[in-house]
DNA sequence: CATGAATGAGGGTTCATTCAT
DNA sequence: TATGAATGAACCCTCATTCAT
C-alpha cells in the first residue's frame, strides 16, 4: 500500500544514507536500514538512486565538490591582496575566517566527512580522497609562496614541506573533529593551530605578533556561502 | 585429502591475510581468498581462527602492540636522562634515532598499518586506533614537559596543543609512507619533520641549532628488536 | 498530472504491449516499458487490463480467434462446393486462395504470433496453442475427407496421419513466416508448399495437374475481412 | 550444517534444472526449486555453476550437441553408400533405423528438448536453435541431392524446397513427441510420416515400394552412443 | 480517468562457517 | 590436522501492483 507522494523522499534518503554510511560505511550498510530511517520502504531506494554505491558517490562527491569551494576560496583582487599582505595582522585574520568557515561546513557534514576521511567506502573511493588532499596541498603552496613573497614568512621556507606538514596538520584536525561528540571550540583551537604554524613559518615579526596576540578575539566568519546538511538543526 | 601438518601454517595465513586486508579491507577480504594465497584450505582457516574478525584483531592488536613498543620506548635511566638533555643535540639525535626505528617499523608493516589506520576495519577497529593514538598524544606530551622543565623547549609552550599538533604530524607522515609505492627516505623526511616542529616548539637556542645543523649525517638508529613482517624480505 | 482523457488509450496499450510482448515474452516485458511505448503513465495500464498476464492473454485469445475465422473458413454452400469439387483446379485455386488470406493475417501480426508460436507466454499458454492445433488439423482432416469423397484425393490416404502432416507443414511454414525480416513471396511459397502435399495426398490427375500448372499466376485473394495490427501501415 | 559429500552433486543439479527448466522455463524456474528437488541448498547450486543461465546454456548445449551427432550421423563409405543407394529399400531401411535413434533420444530428453523449442530459455538461445534447424535442413539437402543422383527421389525435386518441408515435418513431430504424456509408438509413427514425405519425393518405383512395405515390422535400431538422461528411468 | 511515487514480496547471488571424511 | 563440499542467512535489486492526488 503507497504512502502519500512525498516530495523530500530524495532528501529524506540522503540524510538517512549520510547517517547510515558514517556509521557502518558503504559495505554495512544496508539499503533497507537507510529507507527504514528514513520511513520509506526498501524500493524507494532505487526511484532516486541506481544503486547503493550511487548514492555512496552522490554524497561524497556532493561533500568533496562543496569543501573544495572552501578551500579554493574566493577570488581576491589583486587590491585586496596587497592591502591583506602588507598588513599581516589582516591577513592572519583572513586566514582565521577562511579556515572557521571551512571547520564548520566539516563539523556540520562530519558524519560524511567521516566516512570519506576513514576510508569507509574502501580503496575505490579512496583515490577522490587523495585528489582532494593533493589540492588542498597545493592551494597551501600556493599562498605559502605568496606569502613569503610579501614578506610574511621566512624566506628560507622550504615551501613543499610546510605544505606537506601544514595540511597534514589540518587533515589530523579535521579527523578530530569529525570524531568529536561535542561541538568544539573551533575559533580556539583553530587559532592554537595557526599560531604553531606560524610560529613555525613566520618571519620573527609574524611570530612577535602571534605571541602578543594570543588574546584577540576571532571577528565571526564571513558568511560566503550558507553549509547544507546541518546535522545540528536535526 | 589432507594435506601433511604444516607447522607454518599459521603464519601462512597471517601473512596471507595481512596482505588480503591490506588489499580490500576487512569486509571484502574473502576467506577464501586470504586461505587460497596462503596455499591452503578454506577449512583451516578455522582451525587457527575463531572468524575472520579475529584473525583480523589478532593482526591489528599485534601490529598496533608491537608499535605501541617503539612509541613508549625504552625505560632510560635518570642519568641517562640527564646527560642527554643537558645536550640538546644528542637529544634531538636520541629523537631522530626513535624516529627512524618507528618509521622502518611502519615502513615494514605498511600494508597492515594501512587497513589500521585508513579505517578498513570498519567502526569496531576504530577505538583500537584512537586509543593507541592517545597513548601516543600522551607520550609526547610527557616528552615535551620534560624539555621543557630542562629548558630545550619554549617555557610558554602549550603543550596540550603542542603534543596534539606533532601527534598530528606523525601521523600525517605514517599516512604518507604506508602509501609509498617506493620506499621513502625515511631518514631526511624525518629530519626535516622533526626541523619543523623544533622551530615551533624550540627555544632559540634549539632553533638555532636546527639551522645550522641541517645537513649533519644521521646516525644509524640503535638495533632495539627486530622487526617482524619484513614485507621487503618476502 | 492527469493528461486529458484519451479515448484511444486501451488501443494504443495493446499495441505497445504486442510490441514488447513480441521482443520480449511475457515475463520479460515491463509494465512500465509497455505504457512508456504507449506514451502513458505506468498507472493507466491497471484501468484497461487487471495484470500484465491479462493484456496478455487478450491479445493471445485474440489472434487465435481471429486466425480461427480463417482456418475455419466461411460456411460454403453445398452447391458451391459440389461445384469446386467437380473442378480439382478450381478446388485448388480456392485453397491458394484460403492459404493467402491466412498467412496475410499472419504476416501482418507476426509479432504476436512470435510469442505465441516460440512458447513466450510460457508454459500456461501452451494449452491455447494446442487446443488450436488440434481444431487446425480436425479440420484439415474434415477437407482430406470430402476431398477424398469427390475422389481429389488418393482413396487410400491415411487421413490421421496425412493431417498432422500438412499441420504440421503450415506451422513450419508460420514459424518461417513469423520470423521473417523481409516480407517473404507468399504466394509463390504457398503454391510450392501445397505443390509437395498435393503430390503426396493426390490423385495421379491431380499430381499431374499440379506438375502442369508450376507456372499459372496466383489470383489476388478475396477480402473476407479486413486484417488488423497492420504492422505494415505502422 | 552441511551434508556429506555428495559426488553426484552436480549430476543431481542438472537433472534437477532440467526438470524444472522443462516444466517452467529458465525466467520462472527458481534456483531455491532446483536445489530443493536436487535434495541440496541453494547456495551448492553455485558450486557447480555460475549462474542459473550458465546451467541452463549447459544443458541446452549439452542436449543440442548429443542432437546433433544423431542428426549428422556416421560416416558411411562410399562403398556401403553405393550398396544402399541401389537398394531403396535398404536405404529405407537405414533412414527408418537413423530416425528412430534420434526420436528415441528425443523423447528421453523431452524435457530439455521442450524448452529449447518451445522458446522456453528467451530470444537469446533462439538462434542456438536456429543454427542447429539450419543445420538439419542442410543436412537433409545433401542427402536429397544423393538421392537424386542415385535415382532414388524424383529427378525435377525441388532440393531446397523439400528439405525445408522435411525438416518442417519433422520439426513438427518431434514437438509432439515432446508433448506427449505416453511413450508414442516412434516406429509406426516415424513409419507413417516417411511414407508421405517418400510418396512427395520418391520416383515412381520408391512410391510403390512404400506403398508395398507399408507393413514390414521395423529393425531394431542400431546403438550407436547410449542416450543420456533417460527420464525413464528415473 | 490519468498519474507516478510508493510498496514489498520475490529471487539471484555471495560468503562466513561447519563438519564428514 | 587438513580438506572442501555443503549450508543458509543476508542482502541487493526488480518490478507488478496500488492508490492519494
Amino acid at each position: 500500500m503507497p504512502r502519500p507522494s512525498d516530495p523530500n523522499a530524495k532528501e529524506k534518503l540522503l540524510r538517512a544514507a549520510e547517517a547510515e554510511f558514517a556509521e557502518k560505511g558503504l559495505v554495512r550498510a544496508k539499503v533497507e536500514d537507510i529507507t527504514a530511517r528514513a520511513g520509506l520502504s526498501k524500493g524507494s531506494f532505487y526511484l532516486h538512486f541506481q544503486s547503493k554505491e550511487d548514492a555512496f558517490r552522490n554524497l561524497v562527491e556532493g561533500v568533496l565538490s562543496r569543501l573544495g569551494c572552501f578551500v579554493d576560496g574566493e577570488e581576491m583582487s589583486a587590491q585586496e591582496l596587497e592591502r591583506l599582505c602588507g598588513a599581516p595582522a589582516a591577513l592572519i585574520e583572513d586566514w582565521q575566517s577562511r579556515d572557521l568557515e571551512t571547520f564548520e561546513f566539516i563539523w556540520q557534514n562530519r558524519g560524511l566527512m567521516g566516512v570519506v576521511m576513514e576510508g569507509g567506502g574502501g580503496a575505490d573511493y579512496r583515490h577522490l580522497v587523495d585528489t582532494f588532499a593533493d589540492r588542498a596541498a597545493s592551494r597551501i603552496a600556493e599562498r605559502l609562496q605568496r606569502g613569503v613573497s610579501f614578506g610574511v614568512y621566512r624566506a628560507d621556507l622550504d615551501i613543499h614541506t610546510a605544505s606537506l606538514f601544514i595540511a597534514g596538520a589540518y587533515d589530523r584536525y579535521a579527523r578530530r573533529v569529525v570524531r568529536s561528540a561535542e561541538r568544539p571550540d573551533l575559533a580556539a583551537e583553530l587559532r592554537a593551530l595557526r599560531s604553531m604554524v606560524l610560529r613555525a613559518i613566520g618571519t620573527p615579526a609574524v611570530v612577535a605578533l602571534v605571541e602578543s596576540a594570543a588574546e584577540a578575539p576571532a571577528k565571526p566568519p564571513r558568511k560566503r556561502r550558507k553549509p547544507k546538511n546541518t546535522e545540528e538543526a536535526a
